[in-house]
DNA sequence: GGAGGCATGTAACACGTTACATGATTTG
DNA sequence: CAAATCATGTAACGTGTTACATGCCTCC
């Protein structure tokens, strides 16, 4: 039982679905292909963590529904008992900032322009599904959904990623004011 | 060539040093074990990106001194001239938070509790790191170091790790606020 | 008619961790 | 006297990505 064992067990006790969902469904949280997940999703069947139902469909391909055993209930409430392992992180900015010298500003601002675009896509994307959540939990706008709410882990994850995501853009644009571009000292010393 | 390749690269730019050395710096930045390490040196070497030198030492083991070719430079620069790849993160506090319904709200609480202490320990480790940068710098306190600076990755860097990591606290400690322990719920009725 | 989504699976490869192996010196 | 640090390396294993394989349906 690895860590992405247990995140397909933890999607399932929201929902019952197939292996396909829960590929899409477990990328922004614990990015995984498919190749990865049907084999162990054979597994957990075989461990009798999951259980599942051939779905026969018309329009698309049959599906599997995978729903979770009372053994895999019980085995996500010991997971959860225990504390989170550190998280880790791979950016391979930080170690092109590392060497960062070697290049002239301006290539060195390009590394910093490209990320904050990644970063502000994102951030569209999370400020799209705020008011999506917030419309599906049936609350008053700008109401927080109760611990017992389904919607508070995702509620809860949504305004970390926001709030980190915030920081990282203000990062970029306090990285690109640093840098200064050769044209804008250029312009600078005209001006 | 590999990031972790690269990321070695990268920090033999900044300093010749050992494989073990290396092992020590890189890890905040892309964790990596000795063991992955010292074959990609080798392979490194092989391939004409970087040399070492056999360092005898007395009080300690001997050692291979790295430092960077100019064929290592070049690929570094072209490196630097590519944009950044996405981050990845995994967190499996993230996939428990999607299942903590599962149980009570101390057991949850508990998840965030130790992931606030995991933060607060950082946010000491980065409180102490400032100054001893600052003071490397040889600028006065409360300036910041300019590009051509070698020590202004280093800086960009933490100033991220910083404000990151304390967007991760303000986080942590709002979400136990949003999770009412029984005992407190107790408290709250009996005052 | 081609591209992309739904849906499942396997095989080969790349990347990362744990364990095995050695051995001197320093610190508690 | 045990544990930690410095220092290097290999082998086995676990995890993650890319590529191979199939097939139907819908939308442009």
């Amino acid at each position: 039982m690895n860590t992405l064992s247990y995140g397909l067990l933890s999607f399932l006790s929201r929902s019952s679905c197939s292996g396909y969902d829960l590929m899409l469904q477990i990328q922004p949280f614990w990015p995984a292909k498919h190749s990865q997940i049907y084999p162990l999703l054979a597994q957990l069947e075989k461990d009798e963590y999951v259980q599942y139902e051939h779905i026969s469909q018309s329009d698309k391909p049959d599906k599997k529904v995978y729903s979770l055993t009372d053994k895999g209930i019980e085995a996500l409430r010991e997971w959860l008992s225990e504390p989170a392992s550190d998280p880790v992180m791979r950016d391979d900015l930080y170690l092109k900032v590392f060497c960062m010298s070697l290049v002239d500003s301006n290539t060195a601002r390009n590394l910093f322009i490209n990320r904050l675009q990644h970063y502000q896509q994102k951030k569209l994307k999370f400020d799209n599904k705020l008011p999506q959540l917030q419309c599906m939990t049936g609350l008053p706008p700008d109401e927080i959904p109760s611990f017992d709410s389904p919607f508070f882990g995702a509620y809860l994850l949504l305004q970390k990623a926001i709030s980190v995501n915030d920081a990282n853009i203000k990062w970029c644009e306090w990285a690109l004011e640093q840098i200064a571009s050769p044209a804008a000292e250029k312009r600078d010393s005209v001006e």
